[in-house]
DNA sequence: ATGTTC
């Protein structure tokens, strides 16, 4: 694979056949991935490939081998010229996001209620593989209700209060859910896991702001420094699995009719203007949803946590997908074009002034949410005008070392000992799932943040510092 | 990521 050094955070993989675009890498010397052991420069070649892409096929700085399409990945297709989706290009955990919420507490008073408020979430915070929910539905015909409404249905039966819909993508629910693109098998595999957090990666932090780069901003998304926050990483479940894998099988037979032939069977897409095409967003839109309502749920137990515990309100900052794919409208050589925009591993960071933002935020820019490794710090960025890319940065720090890699280098007990020394309370769902997660298995969020703003991909606001880890 | 290999 040969990259041509552009600028110091921008290397191109230049056009050659089947390719249609070239590929784009944000990255230093020190994050591009090793060749060695990660095969996803190859994947953003591959992804070049697909009908309808315009401009390039994209890698953020946290970019990483992953299923067809890399995780750190956008590409965006002209829906009028043929363009396609691909579930590959979404990811298994659609919708995977991560919500920021604001206490009234400051870090000095953590000392005295750390505990307290830990062992209420452990208690309050369902999580791990299978088991347990925050929220019982009703029946079938409830979860629907959640597929098409997300957050918004969520707060309509009485889990949170409106203001928390300004501050959700899409204001809460993604328009054009189709539950009846859902199989049989993803609404058994949902419909007892609204409000859970799920396993690997996700988690549930107490952090603290511990700097501040950009004082009016944070101001205006209700961040101050020494603030305590809540910032909470989860997805769509297996639900949001069951959707990719269904539609992923069924594109590989609709292809040939399309005409579409891709260099790896994991790139399986359909044209977004087609019957599999709008199958396919239909049900991702209600995974979306479930995702959404997920998030929305957990912060109700949260919010419950910390007002017995803190007395405490919590005051959602925004919520956003990492792993979507939308139709926007982008300029493309000078034309406004409607694009579907792959994200996968990668998150949409609107610039100041954008129509799509609550009027509160439209001065400031979209918060951008960026989880760090466990242990770590996390970053609230912004986006920027004229940012390449579709308006889309990085995700987080980007795993470099398997799970079964990862678990050879250190134990859990060990971990958890270790976090805890650093004053980081920690409370696990199994020891094995800890282990998997240690900061040595991922690339320092820190590089990444520094190369994505030095790539003029969005602008550093503040930095979090985890206090205390609910881990999935 | 994931009823961690329908």
């Amino acid at each position: 694979m040969e990259l041509v050094e552009e600028s110091p955070f921008r290397f191109r993989i230049d056009r050659r056949d089947p390719m249609r675009v070239p590929g784009v890498v944000f990255a230093s010397r020190a994050l591009l991935p090793d060749v060695g052991s990660d095969r996803s420069l190859e994947q953003v070649a591959n992804v070049a490939t697909l009908p309808g892409i315009v401009g390039a096929s994209y890698a953020m700085p946290d970019v990483h081998w992953g299923y067809g399409f890399p995780i750190g990945g956008v590409a965006a297709t002209d829906v009028a010229a043929g363009g396609v989706v691909s579930p590959g290009g979404v990811g298994f955990d659609i919708s995977c996001g991560v919500r920021l919420l604001a206490t009234d507490l400051d870090r000095a008073d953590l000392p005295r209620l750390r505990d307290a408020l830990m062992d209420g979430l452990d208690a309050a915070v369902p999580r791990g593989m299978g088991r347990g929910a925050v929220w019982h539905l009703a029946d079938p015909a409830e979860l629907d209700a959640v597929l098409r409404g997300g957050s918004r249905y969520a707060v309509e039966r009485g889990h949170g209060v409106p203001r928390d819909l300004d501050r959700c993508e899409d204001f809460g629910a993604v328009a054009d859910a189709d539950p009846a693109q859902v199989s049989e098998r993803a609404v058994q595999r949902g419909q007892g896991q609204v409000g859970s957090l799920g396993s690997g990666n996700h988690f549930l932090e107490v952090q603290a702001v511990d700097a501040v780069h950009d004082e009016p901003v944070a101001a205006a998304f209700g961040l101050r420094a020494g603030q305590v926050v809540v910032m909470i990483h989860c997805g769509s479940r297996g639900l949001g699995h069951q959707i990719c894998t269904d539609h992923v099988r069924a594109m590989e037979q609709t292809m040939p009719r399309h005409g579409i032939e891709v260099p790896d069977r994991q790139l399986a897409c359909a044209p977004v203007d087609s019957a599999q095409g709008r199958a396919y967003l239909g049900a991702m839109a209600a995974a979306a949803n479930y995702a959404r309502a997920n998030r929305q749920l957990l912060t109700s137990a949260a919010r419950r946590v910390f007002r017995r515990v803190a007395g405490s309100g919590l005051d959602l900052v925004y919520d956003i997908s990492h792993n979507l794919a939308k139709i926007e409208t982008h300029g493309v050589d000078g034309v406004d074009r409607r694009l579907c925009v792959h994200r996968k591993g990668a998150t949409r960071a609107l610039p100041p002034g954008h129509p799509d933002l609550p009027a509160d935020l439209r001065a400031a820019g979209q918060p951008v949410l960026i989880p760090g490794s466990m242990g770590t710090a996390s970053y609230v960025l912004t986006g920027v005008a004229g940012a390449p890319a579709f308006a889309s940065t990085c995700h987080g720090a980007g795993r470099v070392r398997s799970r079964s890699q990862a678990m050879k280098t250190v134990r859990g007990q060990e971990l958890r000992r270790e976090l805890e020394a650093r004053g980081i309370a920690v409370r696990g769902a199994s020891w094995r799932g800890l282990a998997e997660e240690t900061p040595e298995a991922y690339k320092d969020v820190t590089a990444v943040v520094d190369v994505a703003e030095g790539a003029g991909l969005c602008r550093r606001v503040a930095r979090l510092v985890p206090l205390g880890v609910v881990k999935g």
